[in-house]
DNA sequence: GTTTGTGCAAATATTTTGCACTTGA
DNA sequence: TCAAGTGCAAAATATTTGCACAAAC
């Protein structure tokens, strides 16, 4: 029930070449320009199915945009972003998993689900900031 | 450069009247059903004012949209949302702001900022899907 | 009286969906 | 074969913006 067509492998050889969290939109540019003929839906489409299946993770930009990177874990884990590029560190919280599951018990929610994540700008871009 | 009008005043009467996290949309019709005539831009308008000005918290919701709440502290902190209702928890990581802006500092990044919140289904929504 | 805020409608932007057509297994 | 995937265009959402008008200070 998950077919490997052409468009699919397209879309996660383009997120295999980097590192970076990537929207929807940029991927299917980047597909575009690369001369593989894919539909923007599809590239929403694949995106979602991937992110169903754990291969990519997801997460959203302050303004909403929903941004989609291959991870190298399959756990749990964190990122640390770059406002400007979108350049990419995976992070550990020490505890954070066990810290999410206690405190959301301890006010009788179930099926917890924690968001942390840490943006800021990396060190090129604020060089770049600083003598455009 | 901040003037009080009908409209302001009405939407942060209706932030101070809920604990809870709200999007535009939900005041809006808050604001409509308490016979307030008000157009949904100006709401976009007041919240994003508000939010300047650090008298209400945003965050995105899983699937993007923007939700607003007046906020008990003024200090940066997280919350415990729930996905069924809105119902919000203040809560505080223990040296997450240490931590954060260590790791970040460790990889060069400047201007860090996190993302931190747990969302989860408080107890009376899960009863309510249990027996419907 | 001037400057800031508002309403409405139109513009953006992102993501989803209906449907006829392809294609992979 | 034939269910699953795709493309395209249209729809659905969420939010922003231009502009004429109203209101606050």
């Amino acid at each position: 029930m998950q077919r490997m067509t052409r468009q699919r492998s397209a879309v996660t050889e383009v997120l295999a070449d980097t590192d970076d969290f990537r929207s929807a939109q940029q991927l299917h540019e980047t597909l575009r320009s690369r001369g593989h003929g894919i539909g923007l839906a599809t590239v929403y489409r694949t995106l979602q199915s991937l992110a169903d299946g754990g291969e990519v993770d997801v997460l959203r930009t302050t303004d909403g945009e929903a941004v989609y990177r291959r991870c190298a874990r399959r756990e749990h884990h964190h990122h640390l972003i770059c406002r400007g590029c979108g350049a990419t560190v995976e992070i550990e919280g020490p505890g954070v998993e066990a810290w999410a599951a206690q405190v959301g018990a301890a006010h009788g929610f179930e099926d917890i689900e924690h968001v942390v994540e840490l943006w800021g700008t990396c060190a090129r871009c604020a060089a770049r900031a600083a003598h455009p």
